[in-house]
This record gives structure tokens, sequence and C-alpha cells, in this order.
RNA sequence: GGGCCCGUAGCUCAGCGGUAGAGCAGAGGACUCAUAAUCCUUUGGUCGCAGGUUCGAGUCCUGCCGGGCCUACCA
């Protein structure tokens, strides 16, 4: 096969955050598409960057009170350091904030300008007076103006659902300043990506640009009408760049984000005096991005318009994979499973987590998920049980002595593995990693049958034996040798260990074609340690979080307290509350868990006379029925004695039988709102305790309270 | 409201028109070289539900149910 030149990139992280277990799937899947591609021979530079600017940063560098400067500074040291860790090796990594960038961004933005593609237009915003700045929709909070849902997000309710623009919130207020922003018009420019309508339907849809499931997406959801103008600029003050000929005006983070890709190779061409233009204007070169797919239609519709318009290579590929869920459920910081690549190295092996996303990743767009437990099983079954068994097992038997000088009878063993190798490389080549962790699993449990059948352990006690136990090992340090290499893309650490092993190098896929013969072997070391789930729980211990410093008593969480967090004394564990108090200690046989109030803490303090504007009710259950076309909500009918009724909707479907409910007694939230819902106006809620979904428990009042008593 | 993806053994998934598969877990046995590793045997599924196309359907088509994601006067 000949040389390929490819240029890989990942997604840029942004400079906000740290790196955390999400994040490596996609810089993990990368890295070993990276090696892979080396080790057959081809010419691979993996580049990537921080993603610095945008109001976040601004923001942020505002409220630690230094310069925006300074805060991408350190957060760049911290990504390069996480990244080593998991010995993910780019041969440059940049900033955004860099002159290459704002170089390729200019000269982009030119390109745009004449190709007559950019138009100024007015854009009506909301802007905080106090802070000086306009306002992007998450940092405007106020009450829902369609159901009365407080402190909801400047676009979105998340009670009701239902979107709106910031200016309808009512009592809105920055999150910066608390100001009450005001609507200010300034002019933005767009990019009108239509006039490129046509190029982009046949690059989205023509063959393996992009996955067939992105293809159609893409083609469904954007390409099916005419596509909107891009509004890439923002006004001033805005941490970026301003526009050349604009003053005022600054690229959107996600104009001069992408273009990083560039201005990254471009300072690696620099450093290593390689040719720009070689990679990324030559027919040959094959660009390949790795992305999540959150940020598919950048990739897919934007940045492709930029290129072609600049004059650059297209990618030739853009791989996207989905999302890290920790257990089935989305990363939370209070559950512990918000791991940052920081900590989990003080806890666990880097090679553990490449291999198990390795085994976990398909080219398909599908979410993939960490399970702790079949994390231990599957490094200690896997990769100590069957691979690094195998020369632990076999090597000691050899050590200080060398190979057989011509290989042995293996019943064919060695040159089926070698014929695997292709399947492997395809497997590799298409992200198709699970497929390839298979077949050399498939290949581990041979070796080890071949192992059990010869017994070198019988051989070793007799001497007239020993031309029989050198051949014996020999076949079995080949074949996982031939393994070492397969699965040299994912465990580098592995590759090194099995050629200081077999002093001989292991560096390239062909190696497994033929077997080594007549190498001393050194003495065996360990190579893997074992998975322990103490190790994988005290990880999750130490990443959960605490909740937001609410109150003394959220602050005395468990014992989870964070290493350098300003944890309160031990002493603030105990509540506060005098009666509370008085109850806990007569109860003292009851050990109640600290999760519930961790993932909910405490309210701020409010007023008697806050409380009081509540009017909490006893009411009874006179009718119960399903809503059909809901999936959460019964329809109840209360009474608060007399002849008054309420119907409320209540989000307890599959957790309460409406039968069941009927006649019994519930405290009834009676001066909410009324709030209109697609099956009709709920007046009102009935009070119940839990986080949701099948953990609903509705409040109940001691026997003898009367339906319409209020709850004081 | 619309769109996309997914729903195969307890768990994670492969198979995508021709007699239901793998790994892990479970059960029984063997071995003792090895990081309580390995090997053999074995239990286990009306392939979400209902129709249709076909000589034949996890595999193609339609509808429905369930899960996830995306997007909302629009695909």
């Amino acid at each position: 096969m000949s040389q390929r030149r490819i240029l890989v990139t990942s997604a840029l992280p942004y400079a906000n955050g740290h790196i955390h277990i999400g994040h490596l799937v996609e810089y993990i899947q990368t890295d070993i598409w990276v090696r892979f591609q080396r080790l057959r021979g081809h010419r691979c530079v993996y580049i990537c960057a921080d993603d610095t600017h945008g109001t976040a940063i601004m923001i942020r560098a505002r409220q630690e009170g230094r310069s925006e400067e300074q805060v991408i500074a350190d957060m760049h040291a911290a990504h390069v350091r996480d990244f080593a860790g998991f010995h993910i090796e780019f041969d440059n990594y940049g900033s955004t904030h860099s002159e290459e960038n704002r170089q390729l961004c200019a000269e982009i933005w030119q390109a745009l300008c004449r190709a007559g593609l950019v138009v100024q237009r007015e854009v009506s915003q909301l802007y905080d007076p106090v802070a000086g700045t306009f306002l992007a929709d998450r940092f405007v909070r106020g009450t829902c103006p369609r159901c009365g849902a407080a402190d909801q997000f400047g676009d979105s309710c998340d009670r009701c659902g239902s979107t709106y623009s910031p200016s309808e919130l009512v009592g809105a207020r920055s999150t910066l300043s608390g100001a009450t922003p005001e609507v200010r018009a300034a002019p933005h420019f767009f990019i009108q990506t239509e006039q490129l309508h046509d190029f982009l339907a046949e690059w989205t849809q023509s063959a393996g640009h992009l996955h067939e499931d992105v293809a159609h997406w893409v083609a469904a959801a954007f390409l099916s009408q005419p596509l909107r103008d891009w509004d890439v600029s923002r006004p001033a003050p805005y941490f970026g760049f301003e526009i050349p000929d604009a003053p005022g005006h600054y690229w959107y983070v996600w104009f001069d984000a992408p273009i990083g890709y560039i201005a990254s190779t471009l300072q690696w061409c620099r450093r290593s005096g390689e040719p720009f233009d070689l990679w990324w204007r030559h027919p040959e070169t094959e660009i390949h991005h790795f992305i999540g797919k959150d940020i598919t239609y950048f990739h897919t519709l934007f940045w492709p318009v930029m290129l072609k318009v600049a004059g650059f290579n297209l990618p030739r590929q853009v791989h996207i994979h989905g999302f890290l869920t920790v257990g089935g459920e989305k990363m939370s910081k209070s559950k512990g499973t918000f791991v940052l690549a920081s900590t989990y190295l003080k806890h666990l092996d880097p090679a553990w987590l490449r291999y198990y996303y390795a085994s976990k990743l398909t080219p398909k767009l599908d979410d993939l998920d960490l399970n702790l437990e079949e994390f231990v099983a599957k490094v200690n079954g896997d990769l100590v049980g069957k691979v690094v068994n195998l020369a632990s097992r076999t090597a000691r038997f050899v050590q200080g002595g060398t190979l057989s000088a011509a290989y042995p009878e293996d019943g064919g063993l060695f040159s089926q593995a070698a014929a695997e190798g292709d399947a492997i490389a395809d497997a590799y080549e298409a992200c198709d990693y699970n497929r390839a962790m298979r077949l050399i699993m498939a290949l581990a449990d041979r070796a080890n049958r071949y192992v059990e059948s010869r017994e070198p352990w019988t051989l070793a006690r007799d001497p007239s034996r020993a031309g029989e136990l050198q051949d014996v090992c020999t076949v079995a340090l080949n074949l996982f040798r031939q393994i070492a290499l397969y699965l040299a893309p994912v465990l580098p650490t592995l590759q090194k260990q099995t050629a200081e092993l077999l002093a001989a190098p292991l560096q390239r896929w062909e190696e497994a074609q033929r077997p080594l013969l007549g190498t001393a072997v050194a003495p065996f070391k360990h190579m893997l340690g074992r998975a322990d789930i103490k190790h994988v729980l005290a990880m999750i211990e130490e990443s959960r979080e605490q909740p937001a410093a609410a109150s003394p008593l959220a602050q005395g969480y468990g014992s989870t307290r964070q290493a350098g967090s300003v944890a309160s004394s031990a002493d603030s564990f105990a509540p506060r509350d005098d009666s509370s108090a008085g109850l806990a200690e007569s109860a003292a046989p009851h050990v109640d868990r600290a999760a519930p109030l961790a993932a909910e803490p405490l309210e701020a303090e409010i007023s008697f006379e806050d409380f009081s504007r509540i009017d909490l009710r006893v009411a009874r259950v006179i009718a119960a029925e399903d809503v059909p076309d809901s999936k959460k909500l019964l329809r109840l009918s209360l009474s608060l004695g007399g002849d008054v009724h309420r119907t409320v909707f209540a989000g307890i479907k599959g957790v309460y039988e409406p039968a069941s409910l009927v006649g019994r007694l519930v405290i009834y939230a009676a001066n909410l709102a009324p709030r209109q819902m697609r099956f009709g106006t709920s007046q009102g809620m009935v009070l119940a305790a839990g986080p949701g979904g099948k953990d609903i428990y509705l409040l109940s009042p001691d026997p003898g309270a009367q339906p319409g008593q209020r709850v004081h």
C-alpha cells in the first residue's frame, strides 16, 4: 500500500473547563486511530488546540480578577498535562488565541467577503448596562412568560418547555451583574451559506465524507430548505479577534475555533520545517476530523463552506461519536460520575480506560456507556487474564535464554493470526474498535488454549525436554507479540514492554507476519495491574461534588469533602435547626443516607412572610384518571370540602395507580398560578417528595386532618 | 409538533433475506505455569408488539409501543 498523508484533528476543548472522562472518549478514539495509521507506515499528523475565545472566558476572567490570557494559559497547561497522562500525543497542541489563527481568520474572512457571502444586519439583543456587555441567552434569567416558573434561562423554560426570546422573560435580570437588561440593537455580520447550497448538498452526500446517518440527518434537517445566514460576529466587548476594517466587531468564537485546526498545523509546520501547503492545500492530503455529535453542523455545513471558499482542503472524513454515559445516565457531579481526567489518574491506570473505550467504540453515533463493574471485568478478564497472562505464564520458563532458532510447528496458529491482521486493520481504519478488540481477544483465547494443551509447566519439570519447552514458549510468546502489536494503537505501554521483553522493536504492522526467532528473552516484568472496584469507587467518591454552598448543612455532606475545597469544619454536619436536632437524637437508630440532600441542596433562606404566601391545604382525591396521551400525568380532582373542587395534573403516572388514590388525603398547593397544559389547565399541584422518575412519594397529613384545612 | 437513531440471552453487543451468535455473568468439571489467571462442558432468547412482501424475515415494507438525541410557526 502506498503511503498516505493524513492530518487528523480532535475537536478543540474549551478553555473554560478541565478535561473529563467524557472528553476522553474523543481524544482516545482519535489517538488510537493516529497510532494505528503510523503503525501501518502512513504519514499521520495529530493536531489539536485549545478553544479560547468567547463570552464565557471573558466573564470568568472578570470574576477571577485576571486577564483572559492568564486564564487560558493556565488551562492550556492543565489540558496538555491531562492528555499526556492518558498517552494522547499531539504533534502540535496550539491555541485559537495565536497570531497564526488571527492571520488565517483574516485570510478566510477576506475570501468570504470577496466571494460576496458576507452581509451586515442589525440584531437586537439584551444588553447588560452594568457589565457593559451583550448577554447570551444563558446569561439571562427570569420568570417564564408562559407558565410563570421562576428563574428560567433566556431561551426556554425547563418547566413547561416553551421557548421564547429573552426579551419576553418577566423580571429578566443579568446573571453577571443582576441588572435589568435592556434591548439594544447592534450590527452583526452574517455568512450566507445558502449561496453554497449546491456544493453542500453534493459534499455532504458524497460517499465517505460522513456516516450515512449523519448525511441523512443533514439532508433532512438543513439542506431540504434554504440555509439560514450564519451570524459570525459579536459586538465589543468580546474576548476574541477584532475583525479587520470593522472596529468594535469580533469574530464569533465558532468562526475562529475550527480555523484553529489550520492555525495549529501552521505552528507545527513552522516549527518542524514542513511545507504548509502540503498539508492544507494538496489534493492527496487526507484531513480527518473527529468530533462529538453535538457539534456536527458546524463541521458539516459552515466549516466546509469556509474551507471551500478560501481554497483549503476539504475534510476527507468527519468521524462523529456519541456522548459518554456512566451507568446508563448522564455524567453527574452530584453522583460523582463527572470524573476529571486528573482525578481518574490519581486512582486508576490510563491504559484501562483506553482499552475499555476501545472495546466500546463503533463507527456509529450511539452513546457509549461506562459501566463501572463492566469496566473492572473487561480490564481484568481481557487484558490481564487473557493477554498479559499469556506472557506471564510462559516467559518465565525461558527468561535469560532465547527463543528457538526455527519456528516450531504450532498447528497454524501464527499464520492464522497473521492472516487476521487485515481484518483487524480494516476494523481500526473504520473506527470499529469494538470489532477490532473482539478479533484480537479471539486470538488471545486461541493462544491460551495452545498453552493449556502443551502444558509447559509439565515440560519444565523434565530437563530432557528443555528444547520442547523452548518451542512451546517460542510459539506462545510469538502469539503474544502479535496480539501486543495489534493492541499497540490502544496500549502503547504494552507495545514498549513487549519490545523490551523480547529484545526486538515492535513498530510496524507487518511485524505480525513473521515470527521472532532466536532473540533473548528478558526477565518477565509485571506489565499491567488489575483493576479493583474499590479504587474505582474511591475515584467516584472523590469526584462527587458537594452541592453548591447553600447552607452549612449542605456543606457538611457525608465524608466526600474534596481535598482542597473550602470545606466547613466537621461539626457543621450536625443539623443546627433546633426542632430537627431534637428529633434526630431521639431517633438515633435511623441511619439516613446523605445522598438525597446532596442531590437537591437546601434553598436560600426565606422569611416567614415568604413562606406564608404559599397556601397549602389538605385536600381529598375524589377522582383520579389516566391522561392517555401523556407519559407522566394523571388528572386528579380534589375536594377542599363543601363543593369546592379543583383539577390538577400530577406527574405520578406509573408510580401510583389512579384507583388507589381515590379517597386519600393529600397536601395541595392551592394558590399556585394555574398552568395551561396540553390536556387542560392544572389548578395548583399536589405535594410529593423524591427526585422524580419512580421515586415519588405523595405527602399525607396524619389522620384527623380535614379537607380544606390550611397547612401552617 | 416535526425529524433521526435505537429496541436480539441477566449485562454489553454482533448478525441485516436462507437452520438464532460472541464476550461477560450463572451452573458443573479440569488444571495449578500465571497478576484468585487458564481450559473444557453447560443453562439461557416466541430477535419490542401487530400486520404485510417473500418459497423463506432479527434481516425488507407499514403501523404501534418503549428509550435516546436533535429541532422547533421549519426539515
